[in-house]
DNA sequence: CAATATTTGGGAATGAGTGTCATTCGCAAG
DNA sequence: CTTGCGAATGACACTCATTCCCAAATATTG
């Protein structure tokens, strides 16, 4: 696949500005757990990061992923399994929602025609704002059974 | 408001069928649970629970939450907060979605167009055929800070 | 290189939620 | 209305995902 490297470094580059920007250090730890998430291509828990890069220390992944989920840079994804999902946020990964297995509790990315999706978003703001609730982001989730279960 | 305790009496009947038809009884202690959640008329979560009705005791609140969902009668509704929400599920409350508080991690029930409604149902239902996905619901939150944080 | 601040990682601590089990309850048959 | 029995209860022990702690390691600044 051409140009998936360009892609992985592109990343690297944006987390790391925006970490300096909140006086965070973009360390080798940091890169790895970014680097295991943008290759999984699907929303991760825990277990799945240190499977897949067993250098990584439990407690610092678990550290790393808050500091990163608090700099904007990684999503946290509650879907009601026994670990918490994380992927790469939006703005590195563009606006997407979720088809969440409710049998193994497995998470995959969709995309939502555009015209589906600024319809959405414009009913949700009207609704916040008869609320006086400031939207920050939507989420829209598909729970069911995924093809192996 | 009068027409309360008809609607809060039928709810009772509804589940009671519900339960008897799977083998399970409605007893006293579940009684006051679905009094508790629908009387809210906003997902609760346990302490919510216990608070509003301290006779009940919290494993049992627990045990017969998850008895009740299960009995699709309740739905569980994970916020990414401390504790999981719990509210009657959409049979008895009817279709809607949610304003969560990422700061205090409050939920509010919404309603979306039913046009709007069903263009969203029919575009997930469309996605998921094509990744051999069986869909049950979806979920839509809007999450952002309520009127109060 | 020295001084200073942030990060790391192993293990202990926390706490929401679940399991256990003796007691109690609810229902149905007599 | 009693009795019998499987389901439900509740106090408490337990599990396990996540957070906390802190001494050692590493990065940044001067």
């Amino acid at each position: 696949m051409p140009g998936d490297t360009d892609h992985l470094s592109e990343i690297h580059l944006e987390i790391g500005s925006r970490l300096a920007r909140q006086d965070h250090r973009y360390t080798t730890g940091r890169r790895h757990l970014v680097s295991v998430l943008a290759q999984a291509g699907q929303p991760m828990t825990l277990p799945d990061i240190v499977t897949a890069d067993p250098d990584l220390a439990q407690s610092s992944v678990y550290r790393n992923l808050d500091v990163l989920v608090r700099s904007g840079v990684i999503r946290r994804i509650s879907a009601g399994g026994d670990h918490t999902h994380f992927e790469l946020a939006e703005p590195l990964l563009g606006h997407h929602h979720h088809l969440i297995c409710i049998s193994c509790g497995g998470i995959e990315d969709i995309h939502l025609d555009s015209e589906v999706e600024m319809l959405v978003d414009q009913s949700l703001t009207d609704i916040a704002s008869r609320s006086g609730f400031t939207p920050i982001h939507h989420s829209l989730d598909l729970h069911g059974h995924c093809a192996d279960c």
